[in-house]
DNA sequence: TACAAGGTAATAATAATTATTACCTTGTAG
DNA sequence: CTACAAGGTAATAATTATTATTACCTTGTA
C-alpha cells in the first residue's frame, strides 16, 4: 500500500502531516508542523517532518513555494492558485484570482524572451485581514 | 556626499557592488558579488557584501527578490519588471512582458479577499536558454 | 591637528535545513 | 509461524547562508 501509487508507504505520521497541511490554510513551515504534530505524537522528530516534506515534494504530491525567503513553505497541489504573504504574522494564504487574470497569466507562451518557462508564480505580499484588524 | 540623498557615503566597495549589479544580468547572490570583486578588492569581505546589500534595500535602492528559496537575490529597482529562475545554472533573469499582461496584473485590486496588497510578483521558472544551448 | 561618524573586515554566532547512523516496524517468502 | 528485507523514524551531528559583534581604519570637519 503507498500514497497515490508514488512508492511511499502509509505511515501514522505521513498521514499526520498530509491531514494537518490540507487542514490548514497558512502553509505552515516545518517547524510549525512539527509543533503541531507534537501534541499527537510526542515523539516525533523534526527530521521526520523535512524528510516527509521532501519526499512528497518529489512524489508530486506538494510544491515548494518560494514566497518566504526565510522559510520553506509546501502547498498541497489542486487546481492552480496565488498565494499572499502577511508580513506582519508571516503566514501564507491561498488566493483565488479572477480566472479571467489568473488564466491570462498562467498560459503565457511556454517560451518568453528565449527561456523555456515551466512554472508561473504570481506572490502578493501585504498585511492580512487578520493582523489588520488586530491594529486597528 | 551620499549615494542618491540616502545617507550613504559613497565608497570604493559600495560603487563596485553596484556596478556590478547594474552590469550583470543574472542578479548574482552576496555570495557571487564577492567572488566577483575580489578580483578588484581582493580584501574585501563577505561581510561588506552583506552590509551594503541590505543598506541598499533599506534606502529603496534595491529590491530583494523572493524567486530562489535557497540564497538572497537583489534587484536595481527601475520600471517593473518579472524575473526568470533557471532550474540548471541557477541564475535570475529580467522579463519584460508584454505590457498589456503585465499592466493587467500589477494593477490588481489594492484588496484581496480581505488583504491589504502592496506588492505582487510574478516569477517564472524553467531553463533558461543558454542552458537549453548547452544541452542540444 | 584632533575628533567624531561611519565603514570595513575578522571573527563568532544563529537559524534553517540536510546528512548520517542506529534502531524499529511491517509486509512477505519460505 | 518465523526470519528477513525494505523502508521509516528519531537522535545526533554537520552544513550553509546569513547576521551580530568587535576592533580598527578613513575621511570630513571643527
Amino acid at each position: 500500500m503507498d500514497i497515490l501509487n508514488n512508492g511511499l508507504k502509509v505511515t501514522p505520521q505521513r498521514l499526520a502531516i498530509l491531514k494537518l497541511l490540507r487542514k490548514k490554510q497558512t502553509h505552515p513551515t516545518a517547524e510549525e508542523v512539527h509543533n503541531e504534530l507534537l501534541k499527537d505524537y510526542p515523539a516525533i522528530s523534526l527530521t521526520t517532518i523535512y524528510n516527509n516534506l521532501s519526499k512528497f515534494v518529489e512524489a508530486g504530491m506538494l510544491k515548494e513555494l518560494d514566497i518566504d525567503p526565510n522559510k520553506m513553505r509546501f502547498d498541497i497541489c489542486m487546481n492552480s492558485h496565488d498565494h499572499f504573504h502577511c508580513r506582519v504574522c508571516g503566514n501564507v494564504y491561498d488566493i483565488v484570482y479572477d480566472a479571467s487574470i489568473s488564466v491570462d497569466n498562467r498560459q503565457i507562451k511556454k517560451n518568453v524572451e528565449g527561456h523555456r518557462v515551466d512554472t508561473v508564480n504570481i506572490n502578493l505580499k501585504g498585511v492580512c485581514k487578520n493582523c489588520e484588524a488586530v491594529r486597528t
